[in-house]
DNA sequence: CAGCAGCTGTAACTTAGGTTAACTGGAAAA
DNA sequence: TTTTCCAGTTAACCTAAGTTACAGCTGCTG
């Protein structure tokens, strides 16, 4: 059920199998959603944190206007609202971007396990500081990117991060979003992220068709977006 | 010495007085730093975590062509790089915007605080998400709003979180930054920049002179920056 | 199986913000 | 003093991205 998100945080750190026992209690039940569905709502009071099993999430700030910013993405493996055990309340809302698969953990349970456990509670605590470190590349990404740069930016994220958890391998991935969400997270407009994709085409660097990102040059596109993984903290981590 | 960083927690949560005490114990010793010294180098291992005293610090992002995005700036009360004890290792550049005083935090200091009173890690968890629900802001600045409500949000969000640590107050504060380095937290050139302040002081929004910011209407600014201070958790929080 | 709704793709035109470059004035060197 | 330097300002011009509008396609659903 959650392996993925074992996975996720082994590519980091050691857990052992006491660890393993402890992380997997944490789950209370596991929910299905359809896409499109708003699974938390900016400020309402939380008592769970979801991880996402199976899908992809999208965080999004709304304006009053109805512009709205994804400000992260979550595939399987992620923890979507972990802030949500220190914050009680979010400040953005959390959304489905295709059919989930969501695990339930309540906070009573990470309570517990951070207590047993004072290494896991740094270890979830490390999570959300990567979440600020995406949010920090996804900053210089609007601030100073091209658009052409920024979507070849998140193209090479999702690529990484999804291979984490073997859902990318030989250059390929499954990428639901619409190019309205995908404009949403680059602070463009759907004309103009459509004109970025065909531009992206044009140069060979990727194929999107019903749904499915292909990469057809990695180091093309790790160019273009000058691409570091740093900042996703793949190494061997101790804490 | 603190101070405004126990006045900044004790805004958001209760801290006893034996907490207070150990707080106070997490300082090995303080510094002294001019302006526009790179006291935190992205990639450098890190055994010690940063509270600013006094003074401006800025969390920077360069990418290899020169551009420079700020990713959030730090004011008296805040740690700089509490992140860094988890994360080890930074994926942004720490300066000085102006003169700073600056207390050291080892992280043994930490890591036996946080195991002697597990209360206090989730105070120090919930104040690095807090600098993640900052970024978020920021992205959706960054993606969605003009340059001038921009603009406008960064001067709004400021004053409230100097006003938290008694440094703003009657619409005033002291802001040393230059106009490039506000430009590289907006994502703007500099000449861009100075056509939004320009814009702010004909609106009769604010005056800024000599490392001084006048907010002449307050309602007014808020009302182009579209502020919404929920963001930064000021209300009385459980933990 | 008609009709609608939502996603994708294009084109024509507009605009916010970028670029380059030059000028000002004050403050620190010299 | 004079010189240098840098923050701030302004202007002329340019371009990336936004806006509006429309057409084609797919997949529902009634």
């Amino acid at each position: 059920m959650i392996t993925a998100h074992l996975r996720k945080l082994r590519r980091r750190i050691e857990i052992s199998s006491e660890e393993e026992r402890a992380i997997r209690g944490l789950v209370s039940e596991t929910r299905r959603h359809r896409p499109d569905e708003m699974i938390v709502r900016a400020g309402e009071e939380l008592n769970n944190s979801l991880l996402l099993v199976d899908g992809w999430l999208a965080r999004c700030k709304d304006l009053p206007g109805g512009e709205r910013q994804v400000t992260e993405l979550h595939v399987a493996g992620d923890f979507a609202d972990l802030h949500g055990f220190t914050l009680k309340r979010l400040d953005h809302d959390v959304m489905t971007m295709s059919e989930c698969t969501i695990a339930v953990v309540p906070h009573e349970r990470l309570l517990e396990l951070t207590g047993k456990h004072p290494r896991l509670g740094r270890v979830y605590w490390f999570a959300t500081n990567i979440d600020a470190a995406i949010h920090r590349e996804w900053a210089l990404s609007l601030g100073q990117r091209s658009a052409l740069s920024r979507m070849a930016h998140l193209f090479c994220e999702l690529y990484v991060r999804l291979e984490v958890v073997g859902q990318a391998s030989r250059g390929r991935y499954e990428f639901p979003l619409t190019q309205r969400e995908l404009s949403e997270c680059l602070g463009l407009t759907v004309v103009h992220a459509n004109r970025t994709i065909q531009e992206l085409r044009r140069r060979s660097l990727i194929e999107l068709e019903n749904r499915q990102l292909t990469i057809l040059d990695r180091r093309g596109l790790e160019g273009v977006a000058q691409f570091d993984p740093t900042y996703l903290y793949l190494g061997k981590h101790v804490l």
